[in-house]
DNA sequence: AGCACGCCGACT
DNA sequence: GTCGGCGTGCTC
């Protein structure tokens, strides 16, 4: 018999290539289509591929064949296959990594889709049996919503105009709304609107991070009883994990809320994407594919006709920009739900009145007289640890993390004085003496959460004291309840870092004291000022919450610098004065070429060699700006920067550099990123890679 | 990415 | 003499 010419599929695959041509499977049934999940082989393993289409046979290669197809996965349809092609082309990654991001470990295993061996012949795969497990209760996943709940709470004039805003235009919405003012009862009633309109339309409910999720789909539950609805991100067990998306892709769950990995979750009926608090940088992956969750989900509402809700006390310059260009409708509340006042804010001059154990006499007084009122109090400091530095008084050694050569900070750990780097987590000893000069006198310099909470400890003996920063939580499991102990009044001071300022409510907290604004004014990142503002509106918005009529909250901000512009106005605190503070700082990345006027890309390499490395970026550079000299008039529209070190400037025994791209025309910038890969691919040992919309320019 | 192959320095 | 460093190539 005559040899039937093999049909040849191209599959997405886990390697760098991104794709592999295979052959069809020996057993025609079941017949493959565009979009199936297969098992192939590549080199010595097996890999999940998605099937991406027919193509021709390559030349000079012995196909391989798929080994099986995985039936029990979802087909993923054209616009999913159309959005990694996107995600893969967007941030320069073979689409089989991006396929691989967007599938839980536990699915792409193999073993998880071959049938168990069992004596009597081949027995159902593990993947049948967890979908047998999900399948059993018939659960009223498409049950209707209705549309008007009665007893949805009573809502603010703001609200209301905020939902009308919402169903009376098929653009997406910014929501601009200061801390307690409701944001999340808004995303509910468009949530509701949408969920209304069929049996089936599905919610992406993205957030900034994994604590969130249980308190947001607690109330989500009330709002929505008896609807299908899961939470989706990296701190569930691999299985239950899995489990989730699944349930996502088989379009069985209504509601999904889920970190920034959710927005890459096939979801077969999506209609309404919300993402809260959007200016989170955390929605930006830092490694592997280094993708802007938000900015997917805006790209997806685009390009499906979704409809999208972006949320923030602090909306980013970038939401901002759209907003005032009218791509987005924009929907202001300034008044909180609970009608508390808005917290009063104070400068504190830290040259006029010193701080003493890290607080100002004026901030220390604030403190007694809130516990003295049996009211609550945040500190907010912005560095975990005892203190950033540790040096020697006699010589000025410093101690530093001898992997990556940044200064190492001092932690009290596991009741021992131990110097932690903040960038590798390399735990080392403390020296008795300088290891330079030998003088015994190794000072802590500066203070972090414990040096603060040791010293409030100190004053406050009675005071019932919890720390909030990652050492003392460690797992979001743990934040919750400690959340759950500020809520439940049985906390009277707070000291916590970054990790308070991220959304989490404190009803009773009626006193914030910022520690240390100054930091941020020394960051020589151009976003710096914007987190500065961002961060310091976050954490004011935490005191008062609920606080009575004639009781609002009071935030104590502790400065060098009390005429600094972004200081005064957080002091004056009202909605013009604050929006003309945004509008600067727009005009000045306009003024710059920054985001989101330009658009920034990343070269980064490394080398174990410092001179080496330098040397190759410079020629980088040069190899970059002679092509774009060549480019006719688009050759001013761009700009290569000289290489500059990476912080830490050394990792792992290498030296590590970055070339910086600006462009305010895209397909520029990725012509010159394609030229920079191609460079790379000519200096493999330089590791080099590339990294779209970094959010660090220095 | 992982893995194999292959070519030069420090050890038994 | 070899053990092992990492530069280079390949995966259909």
């Amino acid at each position: 018999m005559a040899e039937q010419p093999q049909t040849c599929w191209a599959v997405a695959v886990d390697t760098p290539v991104g794709q592999l041509s295979y052959a069809g499977p020996k057993d025609p049934q079941p017949a493959i289509e565009v979009g199936d999940w297969v098992l192939v082989p590549v080199g010595p393993r097996v890999l999940l591929g998605l099937v991406l289409g027919p193509e021709a046979p390559p030349q000079g290669v012995a196909l391989r064949e798929i080994l099986m197809v995985c039936v029990h996965l979802p087909r993923l349809g054209a616009a999913d296959l159309a959005f990694y092609q996107f995600v893969a082309s967007y941030y320069r990654r073979g689409l089989g990594p991006v396929v691989a991001t967007a599938v839980p470990t536990w699915l792409r295993q193999p073993a998880v889709h071959q049938p168990s061996k069992r004596k009597a012949g081949p027995g159902p795969s593990r993947l049948e049996r967890l979908l047998g497990r999900l399948s059993r209760p018939a659960s009223d996943q498409h049950q209707p919503v209705d549309p008007a709940k009665a007893d949805a709470p009573v809502l603010t004039a703001e609200q209301q105009a905020a939902i009308r805003l919402f169903e009376t235009t098929d653009q997406p919405v910014l929501l601009e709304g200061v801390t307690g003012s409701g944001k999340t009862q808004v995303y509910i009633e468009a949530m509701r609107t949408q969920l209304a309109r069929s049996t089936v339309g599905q919610v992406l409910f993205l957030v900034p991070e994994i604590g969130l999720t249980p308190a947001l789909l607690a109330r989500l539950e009330r709002a929505f009883p008896g609807l299908a609805m899961v939470a989706l991100h990296s701190g569930l067990a691999d299985q239950a994990r899995a489990q989730a998306w699944l349930q996502a892709a088989l379009g069985r769950v209504r509601i999904v809320v889920g970190t920034r990995t959710a927005v890459l979750c096939p979801m077969p009926h999506l209609e309404l994407i919300i993402v809260d608090e959007e200016h989170d940088t955390s929605y930006k992956q830092q490694e592997g594919i280094r993708y802007s969750a938000r900015d997917l989900a805006v790209w997806l509402a685009n390009q499906r006709r979704l409809r999208l809700v972006l949320g923030s006390a602090t909306p980013s310059l970038e939401s901002r920009a759209q907003a005032a260009r009218g791509r987005y409708r924009i929907a202001q509340m300034h008044q909180r739900a609970t009608g508390a006042q808005r917290a009063q804010v104070r400068l504190i001059d830290t040259i006029s009145e010193p701080a003493q154990e890290g607080l100002t006499p004026t901030a220390w007084r604030a403190l007694e007289q809130t516990f003295a009122q049996g009211r609550q109090a945040l500190v907010y400091v912005n560095r975990r640890g005892w203190a950033p530095v540790l040096a020697c008084s006699a010589c000025g050694w410093q101690q530093t993390c001898q992997a990556c050569g940044v200064p190492a900070v001092l932690h009290k750990h596991e009741g021992r004085w131990r110097a932690i780097c903040h960038h590798c987590g390399l735990v080392t000893a403390i020296p008795r003496a300088c290891p330079d000069c030998g003088a015994p006198e190794l000072e802590p310099q500066g203070r972090g959460s414990q040096r603060l909470e040791q010293a409030l400890s100190d004053r406050f003996p009675e005071a019932r004291l919890l720390r909030l920063d990652r050492d003392a939580i460690g797992s979001s499991r743990h934040l919750g309840e400690a959340l759950d102990l500020v809520a439940r009044g049985e906390v009277d001071l707070v000291v916590g870092t970054q990790m308070v300022a991220k959304g989490h409510d404190f009803p009773a907290l009626s006193l914030v004291v910022v520690v240390d604004a100054d930091q941020q004014l020394y960051n020589p990142d151009f976003r710096a000022p914007e987190w500065l503002f961002a961060n310091l509106l976050q954490v004011s918005g935490r005191a008062g919450r609920h606080a009575q009529h004639g009781d609002p909250g009071q935030v104590l901000i502790q400065t060098r610098y009390p005429t600094h512009p972004i200081l005064k106005a957080l002091v004056a605190g009202d909605a013009q004065t604050l929006s003309s503070v945004w509008q600067g700082l727009l005009s000045e990345r306009a003024a710059a070429g920054l985001p989101p006027y330009g658009h920034l890309a990343a070269v980064r390499f490394s080398h174990r060699e410092e001179r080496l490395a330098e040397e190759r970026g410079r020629e980088l550079t040069q190899h970059l700006r002679q092509w774009l000299a060549g480019q006719g008039e688009l050759k001013d529209q761009a700009v290569v920067y000289a290489p500059v070190p990476r912080y830490p400037a050394r990792q792992a025994n290498r030296s590590r550099w970055q070339v910086f791209l600006e462009s305010s025309n895209r397909r520029l910038l990725h012509a010159l990123l394609a030229q920079a890969e191609a460079w790379a691919a000519q200096n493999r040992g330089l590791d080099a890679q590339v990294e779209v919309d970094p959010l660090q320019f220095c």
